[in-house]
DNA sequence: CGTAGCAGGTTTTTT
DNA sequence: ACCTGCTACG
């Protein structure tokens, strides 16, 4: 195996396999290569069986990368190594052996939606006002419990004032109907999976002797559930390497725990720490931005990236008026940059919130730009697919009343809110499901129309349950979709909604077919195949085809780009105005600030604009802190051609007025003393301001030109700071 | 029971 | 501006 190619530091983590290391990886110092080679090494040069090696990832996309890229270092055989994410592990051990927690093997997953209406079931049945108490809340609260391994018991034994009483109550209760249904939330697979371990030692007992080798990867990521998992897999052998970034931490909202991190060499014995420094991704300039922002934070342990690639070229800066002009002006330099050799595909366009990525998008259309957008709407999340995928939970667990809920009257079957409500109660009464309430439908009143259309959909899917253990999900797609009348209400229906609807059904076909290709028929398949889809997410759809990127900050987490924009660099929306309260909370957001700046290889292009429209509310915006921790020195300006020149292809559709042509400044307010920069004029002070609304006159000093008098509506000026 | 039309809250980030 | 949930009517 060739190590030739690699640093001292780098070295160094691959090679010391012994005992708990611990690699300060900073942004792009080739933390996987480290990680896939020294799997790789494990097998060749130290003959370690592949079964023994575990490595943990943080999302899916990672574990596939990583299992590709281990795959080309070596011959043997690594299909039996344990490469997933913490969640999908968790999902294989409890595969096994949930059942001695009392769950059925056949459990399901819930998604957040699930989850909420899980706890607006409880609040409803507890008389809890909905709008005084908002379900989200509750939510977080269950998931910080179960973060932090606190059990519903011990929920209620710390509970002093009346909200944290309540908030163990709705927990247990909360945790009493996932458990009849043999449902797990996504934390329940980490927090049942140690309760395992706790349980049957020799459960414990089996992977910690199966796990020699344990690796994780975005280790400052873990919460303290995943922490202690993490510490008991590994106490056998203690051959533990965990990689991680402090100044990438960014889930903390997510009950993430930096201090795992920082105090690893604490938490175990001997640990050998190896810092990687040495940054093979980015220019200079684009570094020492990176290294200035971070800078600002004051608690992390002192960092400084260096490269050898070129200084680079200057980063670009861009000021809008508004949002729409913001996209116009990333979608001109995008042309630009297309024009000078770079591909769609080396470039990508980062933002805070999923709903910038509107404006962005519109004007990406409206050039006819190829782009690929990750997370917002998501595809698994759209009703007729959460509908499918619920029917085909029904038929792999029929207990199961969350999916059941949802499609006993989905094609409508005359069973509204009442039934339902009576066979739940009959259901809760007797500790038992939807189904078998259904099953004593003439002893609780219902109506015998009630009764016949629910005897039929019962027959329908215990029908499919049959047909299910003999065909391939996507036979059994069809099958679903034809025999419950699913595609029959579509096409009746015939509206551009509905076709729509049916689109993207087959759509989800290709994905059953992908899977039906890797697996083989049989018992596990439904199962494999519903948890598969639980635990992935839209991000993980790969799409070769030639286009920009956009999405979040946090989904570009581990990724890299030639070309990176960060848009919407105002205060109040990055950094958002709900993480400026604590000091902490700001420090979280300028790692992701320091996450966005280091995506980039070669080119980095930063945009604000100085009024954005949120909610319908137009409202000024200010620069972002973090846009001026950048030296003014690395930046240049982008220059000022208009972008409204008329050229654009949408442009007959709806004439733009003159105010739009050059300015619009409606629901800018401005106030005397403000200090503003004419396009031509220069920077000026507003002195006196004379009548209101479309008529409004601004007295401006300028430094230059002296005293003007100007209409606040068209004039083309910008508040400053 | 089903639907249309309105009111109110919503936007941070995700396995 | 948009989505969800509620209410009033058919």
């Amino acid at each position: 195996m060739d190590l030739s190619l690699m640093n001292r530091a780098q070295y160094e983590a691959i090679t010391t396999t012994e005992g708990p290391v611990l690699v300060m990886a900073g942004a792009g110092s080739g933390k996987t290569r480290v990680l896939t080679h020294r799997i790789a090494y494990l097998i060749e040069e130290k003959d370690v069986p592949s079964y023994n090696i575990l490595a943990i990832t943080f999302t899916n996309k990672a574990a596939k990368e990583m299992k590709e890229r281990v795959d080309k270092l070596i011959d043997d055989d690594t299909s039996k190594m344990w490469i997933s994410t913490f969640h999908a592990m968790c999902v294989r051990i409890l595969r096994r052996d949930i059942d001695k927690l009392g769950y059925d093997r056949s459990f399901s997953i819930l998604d957040t939606t699930d989850q909420l209406n899980v706890v607006k079931d409880v609040l409803k049945s507890m008389n809890i006002d909905q709008k005084q108490y908002p379900p989200r809340q509750f939510l977080n609260a269950i998931s910080n419990f179960k973060n932090a391994l606190i059990t519903e018991k011990e929920a209620k034994e710390n509970a002093y004032d009346f909200r944290e009483k309540l908030n163990a109550d709705i927990y247990t209760s909360y945790q009493e109907i996932l458990y009849r249904n043999s449902a797990l939330d996504f934390d329940d697979l980490i927090m049942l999976t140690i309760q395992l371990f706790q349980k049957d030692e020799a459960i414990l007992n089996y992977y910690q002797t199966k796990f020699q080798y344990i690796h994780v990867d975005e280790y400052q990521d873990t919460n303290h559930a995943q922490y202690q998992l993490v510490y008991m897999l590994s106490q056998k052998y203690e051959n533990i390497c965990v990689v991680g970034d402090s100044d990438q931490s960014i889930y903390k909202f997510r009950g993430a725990d930096i201090m795992n991190i920082l105090n690893f060499e604490k938490d175990y014995d001997n640990v050998k720490t190896i810092l990687l420094e040495e940054n093979y991704r980015s220019h200079q300039r684009i570094l020492d931005a990176a290294n200035n922002v971070i800078e600002n934070n004051t608690s992390r342990v002192p960092k400084n990236l260096v490269t050898s690639r070129g200084k680079g070229e200057k980063i670009t800066s861009i000021v809008s008026q508004n949002e729409r002009e913001e996209g116009q002006r990333v979608v001109k330099q995008i042309q630009k940059l297309k024009n000078e050799g770079y591909r769609f595909n080396d470039m990508a366009v980062l933002y805070r919130a999923n709903s910038q990525s509107r404006a962005i998008e519109d004007a990406l259309v409206k050039s006819s730009l190829p782009y690929n957008m990750v997370g917002g709407m998501k595809f698994y999340q759209r009703k007729e697919i959460k509908d499918l995928m619920s029917y085909m939970k029904v038929v792999l667990n029929i207990h199961d009343d969350i999916a059941m809920e949802r499609i006993i009257n989905t094609p409508k079957r005359g069973i509204g809110p009442k039934t339902i409500d009576t066979l739940k109660q009959h259901a809760n009464a007797l500790n038992s499901s939807i189904y078998d309430a259904i099953k004593d439908a003439d002893f609780i009143g219902l109506s015998k129309k009630n009764a016949e259309n629910l005897a039929q959909l019962l027959s329908v899917l215990e029908n499919l349950k049959e047909k299910s253990k003999f065909m391939s999900i996507t036979d059994l797609v069809d099958e679903i979709l034809h025999d419950t009348g699913y595609l029959n209400m579509l096409i009746r229906e015939n509206t551009l909604e509905s076709n729509s609807r049916i689109e993207n059904l087959e759509e989800f076909k290709t994905v059953t077919k992908e899977f039906d290709e890797t697996h083989t028929i049989g018992d596990e398949l439904l199962f494999d195949f519903l948890s598969d889809m639980a635990l992935v997410s839209d991000q993980d759809s790969v799409d070769d085809t030639d286009a920009v990127t956009l999405m979040t900050i946090h989904a570009s987490k581990g990724l890299e780009f030639k070309v990176i924009f960060i848009v919407g660099l105002e205060e109040g929306l990055f950094p958002s105005y709900r993480s400026m309260d604590t000091e902490e909370e700001l420090e979280e957001e300028r790692r992701l600030m320091y996450v966005a700046i280091t995506r980039a290889m070669e080119r980095l292009i930063i945009s604000r604009a100085t009024s954005r429209t949120i909610f319908g509310r137009t409202n000024n915006a200010m620069e972002s802190q973090f846009w001026s921790e950048i030296p003014a020195d690395l930046v240049e300006g982008e220059s000022l051609i208009s972008v409204y020149d008329g050229r654009s292809s949408n442009s007959k559709k709806r004439p733009r007025s003159k105010s739009q042509v050059f300015t619009d400044n409606s629901g800018v307010t401005f106030n005397v003393g403000d200090k503003v920069t004419h396009k031509t004029f220069g920077d000026g002070m507003i002195t006196a301001i004379n009548g209101s609304g479309d008529s409004e006159e601004l007295d401006i000093v300028f430094s230059k030109v002296g005293p003007k008098r100007l209409l606040a509506k068209f004039a083309p000026i910008e508040k400053k700071g």
